[in-house]
DNA sequence: GCAAGCTATGCAAATTATTGCATTGGGCGT
DNA sequence: ACGCCCAATGCAATAATTTGCATAGCTTGC
């Protein structure tokens, strides 16, 4: 399980909350680890207590006060170790490629809205990233070299979701001549 | 949860005993949803209790017996309404590029040892779904409806590959010249 | 001054998935 | 005859994740 290394990673540059990193797991890092704000609030607690991470108190204007999570030297250096070790396979799971080995005329339409709807959240995403990449990451040789490595993630994640737009239009018109059967 | 409709759909067409299940799980639908053997058995006594699975005990030379499971109209009828609902959005989750984010000096060569390691075992499932794809779709059109979803959700396996593939190369240029400056 | 809505944090229960065994039957080698 | 390996099925405990609340501050509009 990496989700308390995905926060530690979070946290590398930026000090946060568990509100705000749950935001930026919707974002930029969301895209290769999800989490939900119930589980990264109770893994900031277990963080704490093993001395990774240390809390601080902060009030705001105009909102209710906010406990912000930085990373201890203890936390950069079990994050450094864990770096080292196996990465384990990622698992991948889709209903709707599922799905199409159910295809029939009786689901045609259907398979199509929901293609055309995933297509939407994807090409949106990856709106999102290309920006992120075009503005913070135009010229990847001159980055730092922590930095080099968050380009090619991002790398990873917009050229994964290009393919997919990709195979969805392939999919789309082969459906569509499926479809003008029924 | 899409496991016990994922098992419904690899028992369409072929009956399949709980171990063959778990281990077309590792090969074509394992691509898009991922199960263990423990998983598999307890959903096959759970779906035999609900009525959508029947089962059977068959006897075999040189082995011990399976137990051959196969879909009945019932559960056909409930994986049919299943496919008409929403679909989630996968959850992608992958340690290595949590762990890109992190890339320093100290650990630059094991994160291309990994690559390379997870290059060669996309390589490895690209390749299997590359020879299913030429010897069983060759020709998408032609082929019955059904397994026009089948050949659609293979090629989505087999281009995000590809283009995991490209990436990596890329990836693997940039981190050799990283490495080089140590 | 009250409802609606966003920020911010959290608990508890239920569901899903993983890990670590355990068992039975038979083949193969020595 | 013994140990080893593979096929096949399974249980139990733990870990991870999701679902469904609950609470509290502070702002804005009515």
């Amino acid at each position: 399980m990496a989700l308390p290394h995905a926060i530690m990673t979070a946290l590398l540059e930026d000090n946060m909350s568990g509100f705000e990193l749950a935001k930026s797991f919707d974002r930029a890092l969301g895209f290769f680890w999800r989490a939900s704000h119930q589980q990264i609030y109770q893994e900031l607690h277990k963080l704490g207590e093993k001395g990774y991470l240390s809390s601080e108190t902060v009030a705001q204007q105009a909102k209710p006060s906010k406990i912000e999570y930085s990373l201890t030297d203890k936390g950069r250096q079990v994050l450094a170790e864990w770096v080292l070790g196996e990465s384990k396979v990622q698992e991948a799971k889709d209903d709707l490629m599922v799905k199409l080995y159910n295809l029939s005329l009786d689901n045609v339409a259907h398979l199509i809205t929901e293609l055309e709807r995933r297509r939407e959240l994807v090409m949106q995403r990856l709106y999102l990233y290309e920006r992120i990449r075009r503005r913070h990451y135009d010229d990847p040789e001159a980055l730092p070299i922590r930095r080099k490595g968050v380009y090619l993630a991002l790398a990873a994640g917009v050229s994964q979701g290009e393919e997919f737009l990709r195979w969805c239009d392939d999919a789309l018109t082969m459906l569509a001549r499926v479809e003008a059967l029924s």
